[in-house]
DNA sequence: TGACATAACAGACAAATGTCTGTTTTATGG
DNA sequence: CCATAAAACAGACATTTGTCTGTTATGTCA
């Protein structure tokens, strides 16, 4: 390979690693050899080890495919999630569009304990929950007074916030041209489904 | 290892490599045969091969980890794009946070091309925008009427609506307790920095 | 020009890893 | 009980991959 300025084809391999190692695998030090023509293996490796003593790259010694990115340490790892839909004899099931939607998340929860659900209506406006905000939640059958939880009320999915009174569990929306929901008052078969714990909205 | 019912460690065995796909690589077979103590490499990878038969794992051929979710091929490939913070000599500086934080996107952008940011005022409220919301921007150096960006007004950033009216720029708030900027008019340097094209908000 | 640092090359060895053939054990159904 | 299928085991071979030692180019700076 022709000679290149100090650093500079080192750049470029660390960009060509890091993209790699989020596109799901790290390069074999070989990987790294063949995508920049080296005809030593040795040229690969002795910029790939010269980016982890820089600290931009950490490793894993003697693994296959041992190279990371330092942040990923530090960071939660990812969690792909399944994204909900329809909701059907009182379950919420998989939405069976045609590419299953996963999405990207990192929490302190485990992956199995989470979904994600598309908000469909205006009943949480003023909590900065607009119609088609995807909304990550937490299975859990139980909530704190303040909670914005997810809740099957009827076969249908909503999003509310969560309230006592009186010893009384109360779903109440936050914009005035919607009703809280009271259960027990209105005899449709309730259940809570999990509490949000990250909202998040595409707006391109 | 002792004989378990059909299909019980093969489901444990993909939970365990969907597990090490999501944090980064994915195992060696030796590292599945390690892991659930099987005393014949041939026993792991007879799960795995049935995994992928099964279509729930892909896999390529002869490389090491070669072991992979089938979604991945579909969805948009992960991102990993930094949090900036201060705003400082009138150019956002990543924030030196002692751990730099990272957040995962998966857009139709260059990674490059993006940054996070921490919102701070109330001013886009009405669009569902609160203090302590990260807003996931596209570097841009215009924008169409309608579109939230994220402008440096003086040194600070700040997320409006951008606006046109007599083909002066005009940023507006959303919230009417703040007031529209008019950037030629108040003379402060201003330059726009993209448009956001993510919001999301941690509410645990 | 010559010392020096970095880049790139050559060739090789050893460990890690994917793959294969065949055997043994355990459960299930007729 | 026997046939069958799945699970697990044994042992081996070939390729991939990490690593090493030493050498040759190419640019920088005094």
């Amino acid at each position: 390979m022709a000679y290149t300025p100090p650093g500079k084809t080192r750049e470029k391999i660390y960009d060509f690693v890091r993209e790699r190692i989020l596109s799901g695998t790290p390069p074999t030090t070989r990987d790294v050899q063949r995508a920049f023509g080296f005809r030593a293996v040795q040229s690969a490796r002795q910029h790939l080890e010269k980016l982890v003593f820089e600290g931009k790259l950490a490793k894993v010694d003697g693994r296959s495919r041992g190279y990371r990115l330092p942040e990923f340490g530090k960071a939660r790892p990812p969690q792909l999630i399944a994204m909900l839909g329809r909701v059907q004899a009182g379950e919420l099931t998989e939405a069976m569009e045609d590419p299953p939607e996963y999405i990207m998340v990192q929490t302190r929860f485990d992956d199995d304990e989470l979904f994600a659900l598309a908000v469909e209506g205006e009943s949480m406006l003023h909590a900065g929950i607009l119609p088609g905000d995807i909304v990550i939640v937490r299975r859990q059958a139980t909530a704190s007074p303040g909670d914005i939880v997810v809740a099957l009320v009827g076969d249908e999915a909503t999003v509310k916030r969560y309230r006592e009174r009186d010893g009384r569990v109360e779903l109440h929306p936050e914009n005035e041209a919607f009703s809280p929901i009271i259960p027990r008052e209105d005899g449709a078969p309730f259940s809570l489904l999990g509490k949000v714990i990250e909202v998040r909205r595409s707006v391109e």
